[in-house]
DNA sequence: CTGAGTGCAAATTATTTGCATCTAC
DNA sequence: GTAGATGCAAATAATTTGCACTCAG
């Protein structure tokens, strides 16, 4: 429903401009891989990938999904994520800053959310125990508002676990 | 050098009592195999384990040892954790509460830590994001005591993540 | 004895790669 | 025209599973 990140155009000319500087090539599937990844709500699967950018044009193999993919990492506009049990997902990198995951477990959704407050802890917990830190993952699993049953007086305990929806 | 988990014979018991309670078997291959990770620093992997357990029981397969690790999952003895790019490690649960990780990116050295602080922050970034939490996973990568350079103007740049070494 | 457990090899799943062909520049 | 890109199929890597055989209880 609400557009999560906005498709911005600056990604498509970064990634015209990674591939200038590189000498490399811009082709059909290269742009059709790219429009189905920023249409996306911002988290994709490569099987996800591949059906949208088959929509654009149907001459797309997935070998070329993941080679696409790998490109746009190093060109620093995509991401892989890898969460619970779910198939690698590739986000966006808008040239936004770092940040952490809620994931729902029923419904799949994804959430981004950063913390200062959280970030000076672990590097202070780190510190205390030696590390020099570069870098982190969080994720915070749960339901999100909609998935939530709506009963008041709920345990705590490890029942929450379903497997997730697929959206596809 | 240090015995960073003291190898309790909990485990066995626990082990034990899990496999009669379900009418299972206690075989020559989950004895080997359960020593094996009981003498493990609290983090193996399969290929680790499977030349442990081969030491003390050279007709250990692979496929043994996954279906092991498995059950101990079950009975609650083991999790798997999987690190950024290295193989899935198993640590051993002997009871203890949840805990974090600290992976240094150079040796693969693992810490565990628990910062209450931390859970609470999660928790209520979590809540105002509309989601309730029933798990999460938080990894922290840096550098360690030991393999930290001891220059002291570093710049903070993505340079540190050399390949990580492997102890087997 | 008998069902659970095991080894082995084949099957899966996710991803990468070699190679002949194709195409953007 | 040529280096880079693509599709396909074969190759990896990690893990699971079918099956005939073995063994613990």
């Amino acid at each position: 429903m609400r557009p999560r990140v906005a498709p911005s155009p600056d990604l498509s000319s970064s990634l015209s401009a990674c591939i200038a500087r590189r000498g490399l090539k811009s082709t059909r599937q290269r742009q059709a891989i790219l429009g189905a990844f920023l249409a996306s709500s911002g988290h994709v699967t490569v099987v996800d990938l591949l059906a949208r950018a088959r929509a654009a044009d149907p001459g797309v193999s997935p070998a070329t999904v993941y080679r696409t993919l790998r490109l746009l990492a190093e060109c620093g506009l995509a991401k892989p994520q890898r969460f619970h049990g779910s198939p690698t997902m590739y986000e966006i990198v808008a040239g936004r800053e770092h940040h952490d995951h809620l994931v729902c477990t029923r419904c799949g959704r994804v959430v981004e959310f950063e913390d200062a407050r959280i970030e000076r802890l672990q590097t202070a917990v780190a510190r205390a125990r030696g590390f020099t830190v570069t870098s982190h993952r969080m994720e915070l699993y749960g339901l999100c508002r909609l998935c939530r049953p709506a009963r008041p007086g709920r345990k705590a305990g490890s029942a929450g676990r379903r497997s997730r929806a697929k959206r596809r």
